[in-house]
DNA sequence: AAAATGACGGTGT
DNA sequence: TACACCGCCATTT
């Protein structure tokens, strides 16, 4: 029945699959994009009400400092070892916002 | 309609 | 770097 739940959640799964492989986007730049630069919560909050369905690779979503949080898929555990199998780099525990996080969505 | 919830972000200590 | 507090928003009950 592809009901859109409501154009921000509709938009920010939009914006979640187009991420690139290897690249992270923040819940902050994705809620930016998706229309409002301060529902990184309500981003988040959809991400883990959503399975992480493979047309959604919300794994592919790191908070703002580059530290992973939850992960419906398992823990934080097993999307840290799914950005490094996609080429992300990381910086520690942090992912390496300055190479693996977008910059131009285009 | 109102209250409660949460995978955030920023700032201060 | 780690922890605590506040502010913001959308979704769900």
């Amino acid at each position: 029945m592809v009901k859109r739940i409501s154009k921000f959640a509709d938009r920010v799964y939009e914006l979640t699959r187009r991420i690139p492989r290897g690249k992270v986007m923040t819940y902050g730049q994705l809620a930016k994009l998706a229309g409002n630069p301060k529902a990184a919560r309500a981003v988040g909050l959809l991400m883990k009400q959503n399975p992480d369905a493979p047309n959604t690779p919300c794994h592919r979503v790191v908070a703002a400092d580059g530290s992973l949080t939850g992960y419906s898929g398992g823990g934080v555990s097993v999307k840290e070892s799914m950005l490094k199998d996609e080429g992300v780099i990381f910086n520690g525990e942090k992912v390496d916002l300055g190479i693996s996080r977008i910059s131009g969505v285009t």
